[in-house]
DNA sequence: CTGAAGTGTCATTCT
DNA sequence: CAAGAATGACACTTC
């Protein structure tokens, strides 16, 4: 038996169907997401309209091309999805049966709406649809694909235009795209960055950040084609982070952002949007417009709505299929590495790829990390991870059945794909690269809680990590737990504790280094302080020896023999004996003079 | 494209 | 002896 056919076996063996693989059977899928495509077709074709009515009601800006909105600008909320999140939309479908994939919306999206240009798409700002609904709808994830600047809170301001809500079917079109789990993936993992800037607030964060709007490219907007609202392009995303401040009065943003909290989804569309503009929270929190005081606002504001940590997120049930919970299962795929590509892989039905993906359900971690570089199909990674293999009732057996050794087994596996999958996102760069460094950290996380929620394991990976051994270890006995789950929890706990101690280990060695440099400093001063007191002393000798000589000429010149002729100084010198007796003693003759005793006269 | 910096992870050793 | 700390080395990401 080959390695294929081993492969192929224990994934069946560890809970994947057969359908996994079954290329007819997506095709079947494929075909009801067809219809519902046509469906959702239907409705964003009303959105158009709407948005079309929308924009007539803009003033063309003479001096810069944009549209906006005639009277006040009301605080738009932008539509932005990331170029990388286009990208990772992978088989989501099998968690979303009667909604759309991601992709396909965005691509209806730009069917519905077409690109005339493809560079410098125009930006539609619909600044009336959004924030004419009610809080009651799910504002979030609307804001986010409304095509209007994404601001926190899509709390109207003051409308010039009159009220225009948005038809049932609109509505309901938005409300499949916000069950988009891409959307709540964005929306919990900025949701867990915007924790955690609330939790470590850097005092220069709204400082540092370049107030200028013009920073952003404009250019989208001078093309003033806004008559197309295109809401899938990066290209339009980008022209976005350029229109949130021309639309946006600094007054509207602060009465946004301070109602910003008083949803949840609300306060997602914050995070939302500082996902997709890192730059524009901080940058409508800036000096420059007035909204020092709106950024403690919003940060003071989160925690008024319960934020979930990632481990609050895990610490759902996993039956819980809440939004919430989708969301923190979806935030928590990488972006980058995630293996996630919009790519359908021609090998998606192929066993080999299929095992990747199941064998990632295992807890090994390099398992895990295959299962992020997996540049698999659609139905592999994740979304088979979640919605085909990640079962409960196959849970056990899978776990069960595949024992270390089925673990380890797959656990070599290359890791060249991830550079592939990289590249083939094909979108993943300029405006959205800021906040990935931010996000490593929760990768990171997130991969551990991923693997912790792919076994069910019953704790937090804080808890794991942090528990003290003894509080550990009564919470381990507390729960049974089986082979693959207990090594997990050790690896995570492990990992958690490590990362910790290397963080240490090298702000130790920082520390050192700068206490060396500075010890080499004080060193060098030190050296510097002696030279310069060593010349001094050589300095002051060479003054002592100029006056001992002239002393001693001094001395030798007034002493005179029995006839009263001064004695030369070669001939002679003066010495002094041990009892204070100084003596004249002859230089040529000295050996004598020694010799002969006291015959000198004493000076 | 390349190199530097930052970070996570693993292996190993030390405590 | 187990758990954790410390640290070198490596890989990866980001800039």
């Amino acid at each position: 038996m080959n390695l294929i056919d081993i492969l192929w076996k224990q994934d069946i063996d560890l809970g994947a169907r057969r359908e996994v693989f079954d290329y007819n059977h997506r095709q079947k899928e494929h075909e009801l997401q067809r219809q519902l495509e046509l469906e959702e077709e239907k409705r964003l074709h009303l959105l158009r309209e709407q948005e079309k009515a929308l924009l007539a009601q803009l003033q063309l800006d003479e001096e810069t091309g944009e549209y906006i909105p005639c009277p006040p600008p009301s605080a738009p909320l932008q539509s932005a999805i990331t170029p990388l999140e286009v990208t990772q939309n992978v088989g989501f479908t099998e968690d979303n049966r009667d909604a759309m994939s991601f992709d396909e919306c965005l691509q209806l999206l730009a069917e519905t709406f077409p690109v005339e240009e493809t560079e410098n798409t125009s930006v539609c700002l619909d600044t009336t649809s959004v924030p004419m609904m009610s809080p009651e709808q799910p504002a979030l994830p609307l804001a986010t694909l409304s095509p209007g600047p994404l601001l926190p809170s899509p709390s109207p301001p003051p409308q010039p235009q009159p009220p225009q809500r948005m038809s049932p079917d609109l509505e309901q079109a938005w409300m499949e795209l916000l069950s988009l789990p891409e959307l709540q993936q964005c929306l919990n993992m900025q949701l867990e960055d915007t924790l955690e800037t609330t939790t470590y607030p850097l005092p220069t964060s709204s400082e540092s950040q370049n107030p200028d709007y013009t920073f952003y490219p404009m250019t989208g907007l001078t093309e003033g084609e806004t008559n197309n609202v295109n809401v899938c392009s990066a290209e339009f995303m980008n022209t976005f982070d350029g229109s949130v401040p021309s639309l946006a009065p600094p007054d509207n943003l602060s009465q946004m952002k301070t109602k910003a909290p008083q949803l949840h989804t609300n306060y997602a569309a914050e995070s939302f949007c500082d996902i997709f503009y890192p730059n524009a929270i901080p940058e409508q929190s800036s000096g420059q417009h007035g909204l020092e005081g709106n950024e403690s606002d919003t940060m003071s504001d989160i925690p008024n709505k319960p934020p979930f940590t990632a481990a609050d997120l895990y610490s759902l049930s996993p039956g819980d299929v809440s939004d919430i919970g989708k969301q923190s299962r979806m935030a928590e795929l990488p972006d980058s590495d995630s293996g996630i590509s919009s790519n359908t892989s021609p090998n998606a039905s192929s066993p080999g790829k299929s095992v990747y993906g199941d064998g990632s359900f295992f807890y090994s971690d390099s398992d895990m990390d295959e299962m992020d570089h997996n540049p698999g199909s659609a139905e592999s990674d994740y979304s088979e991870m979640f919605s085909i293999n990640f079962q409960p009732d196959d849970y056990h057996l899978t776990a069960s059945v595949s024992g270390p050794a089925g673990q380890k087994q797959q656990e070599k596996k290359p890791k060249q794909h991830k550079s592939d999958l990289m590249e083939d996102s094909g979108h993943n760069d300029a405006p959205f690269t800021k906040d990935k460094r931010k996000k490593r950290s929760d990768v990171r996380l997130s991969r551990d809680e991923q693997r912790a929620k792919a076994l069910k394991i019953p704790f937090t990976v804080a808890m794991i990590i942090n528990l003290p051994v003894d509080d550990f270890n009564e919470m381990m006995s507390k729960h049974q737990l089986n082979e693959a789950q207990l090594a997990l929890v050790r690896d995570i706990r492990r990992r958690g504790k490590n990362k910790v101690a290397a963080q240490n280990c090298r702000k130790r060695k920082m520390e050192n280094i700068v206490g060396l440099e500075g010890e080499l400093d004080s060193l060098k001063e030190e050296k510097e302080r002696l030279l310069s007191e060593k010349s001094q002393n050589t300095t002051n000798l060479k003054e002592m020896k100029q006056q001992l000589n002239s002393l001693y000429l001094e001395v030798f010149s007034m002493l005179r023999d029995e006839k009263g002729n001064s004695y030369s100084p070669s001939d002679y010198s003066l010495q002094q004996s041990t009892n204070g007796s100084i003596f004249l003693v002859p230089r040529v003759k000295k050996t004598f003079v020694k010799s002969t005793g006291n015959h000198l006269p004493p000076v």
